[in-house]
DNA sequence: AACAATATAGTAATGATTATTATATAGTAA
DNA sequence: TTACTATATAATAATCATTACTATATTGTT
């Protein structure tokens, strides 16, 4: 999506359109590497020198709060976010710490998971967050050379 | 499982049995809150005065990576522990906070889940964190009385 | 009973996140 | 445009869960 793309849509939904936000939004969307409120930071300070951390907080709450991204606690007690907002499965490496989506294949059997759930459980269901977790294939071969940043 | 119970199986696993540590994962076996720390700080205090929250975040950290419980991130940057160290589902109340486990036979499904991505995963799973967010039943009719503490 | 290793508790430090606030910017209406 | 109102930004400070440090106490062992 374009950045008029991005911006039309903020409006749509009540969010204030400002070049901050925008690009913030932008650099989620164009990663799956589901950074952390530091490295969006980092990479959108590049194009905003002024950029405060407090800013990156403030709009990735924001988008949080409409809906439109998500918000990945983590065990190192680190926040992740992801730019899709669709119920979907993740792998996180335990040993580099990556996380990555799941084929959608797989994310089609955790939907049939929602609809047993409708029966089973005492209130109402309006979101998932699955994680698997074990060592990656870099990581099973001690050749890992992912980077945490970013 | 008596404190003597207790107290073999954490010297069987190398975790030397201090009646701290007893009772820190008794009290954790012994309910299905998902507590905090501080909750179980709070609730093994009064056996044990002098007890230092120190101590149970170091408990429960040597539990964890003995494999004998659980933690549990949460969204809300605090996190809960569960007794129970083999995987399985949760949901969370997005209202009222609450975590309860899920029923056994929703676990069968996503341990289908689990062969399922053997296959489609470049990688070795290991353990798994399926967490389903939405409204208690409680919560869905403004009634909820839960209470966070503990 | 003494020793070596480790746990506890108290205190201080860390670090991610959130609050505060003055200034700047966006949206709107004249 | 211009002025106005509301909200966002950025800088700074504060918060709060968690972790580190360290002297003392306890455990398990010789």
């Amino acid at each position: 999506m374009s950045k008029t793309g991005i911006s039309n849509m903020l409006r749509d939904v009540g969010i204030r359109p400002t070049p901050q936000r925008v690009a913030i939004y932008e650099t989620l969307k164009g990663t799956t590497r589901h950074p952390t409120a530091e490295a969006i930071y980092e990479a959108v300070k590049s194009d905003f020198p002024s950029l405060s951390l407090n800013t990156v907080y403030d709009a990735l709450q924001t988008f949080s709060e409409a809906g439109l991204i998500r918000k990945l606690a983590m065990k190192e007690n680190i926040s992740r976010y992801d730019g899709n907002p669709a119920p979907h499965g993740h792998f996180v490496c335990i040993r580099c710490g990556r996380v990555e989506d799941l084929r959608p294949a797989v994310d089609e059997e955790l939907e049939r998971i929602d609809l047993l759930l409708k029966d089973k459980i005492n209130g109402r269901i309006v979101d998932r967050d699955c994680r698997f977790y074990g060592y990656c294939a870099e990581c099973e071969g001690e050749m890992c050379t992912y980077e945490k940043k970013n």
